[in-house]
DNA sequence: AGGCTAGTGACAGCCACTGACAGTTGACAA
DNA sequence: TTGTCAACTGTCAGTGGCTGTCACTAGCCT
């Protein structure tokens, strides 16, 4: 991480992060599928805490509640999970260098795009639907990452990226979600 | 394309797609950037169109209309443009390989990141809105390119998919938003 | 004729990644 | 104490995507 964020991620070799941890590059390859996956391994760790936190809602609230409630709850609890293992500025310094490498950005929307087929048939199974039959599953899930994406987007594009900030964020962007979807903006 | 979707993109090396066109590896580099680019273009093509149909909306409709009525109106046209370059049925096969390649997939998701982008700017364009102000085109986007991405995934797991089933589930799952975002899905 | 440009090939090199082979170490059973 | 197994490691020799450099050709304008 700290030569990713110093150097950049296509500057840093993968025998100078071996180098780094005094190790044989084929050593680095038995532990990371790849230089993309020790990248990505920190923003990993807070995807699967996400996704806990949306498993661990109460079956009885209604999909989108328990999305955005897991969402929330999850941001105030992740500075815990990140510091386990990593200062929480690391993280965030991390975040800008994937949204700026082509490459990382596009591994870190695949692996989004795996989350929520994940999420989908977490919900779909809440709900006791069959996730290939009823589509508001899948719908669901689509437009509440698509809204959690732009957030993303934007909170890394602020000079004073905080997790509290990311938090705001989020709640506020989940809440244009119906404005937007209104016929006509300039009737409001 | 031919390579690529008879041996897989993997199993294909750039050597063979510049021996099969009779030219040497480096003059390959001098017109796509990568194998990915090569692999991406008929794509490429399409996404394109699509933006044009956005543009070419009439002013006076309301967003989530307009965007709406470009992609349908997109899907009929479509083979049009497609035909004028190579048979669709290549494209079809070629939107498999994609799906199903890790690599070209998450190129193809980053890709429909920067036409998202470029889509929201269009609508603020539209609405006379600022896009870093107003929340409401990205989030509109987002929702709106989050279903698609859902339905185009769908489609290319069908067995027989063809541009006229495409049309109708994007129809169909557009439809879906409103239910989707409902409170309590049981009580319908 | 001279010179410009676009397109090309050949060659050498960087880097991510893989397969094959050969240690080393610690735990545990004989 | 000794054999054995599993987990981890290093070395070496590749393959394949991609880039920089140099030299050449064909067409085209002056």
């Amino acid at each position: 991480m700290e030569l990713f964020t110093t150097r950049g991620y296509d500057r840093t070799t993968v025998d100078e992060i071996a180098a780094a941890v005094d190790v044989s590059q084929r050593t680095f390859f038995r532990h990371f599928s790849g230089k993309e996956e020790a990248a990505l391994a920190l923003e990993a760790m807070t995807v699967a805490h996400f996704v806990e936190m949306v498993r661990a809602r109460p079956a009885h609230e209604p999909p989108m509640a328990a999305l955005s409630r897991a969402v929330l709850d999850g941001w105030d609890r992740i500075s815990e999970v990140i510091e386990a293992v990593a200062p929480v500025e690391v993280y965030v310094r991390m975040y800008r260098v994937i949204e700026s490498t082509p490459v990382l950005l596009a591994a870190h929307l695949r692996r989004s795009a795996e989350t929520e087929e994940q999420i989908a048939r977490l919900i779909a199974e809440r709900e006791g639907l069959d996730v290939d039959t009823d589509p508001r599953p899948r719908v669901a899930v689509a437009v509440f990452s698509g809204v959690l994406r732009v957030t993303e987007r934007l909170w890394g594009a602020q000079p004073d990226a905080g997790l509290e900030a990311m938090r705001a964020l989020t709640s506020a962007y989940l809440d244009q979600v119906g404005p937007a979807l209104a016929g006509d903006w300039r009737s409001r």
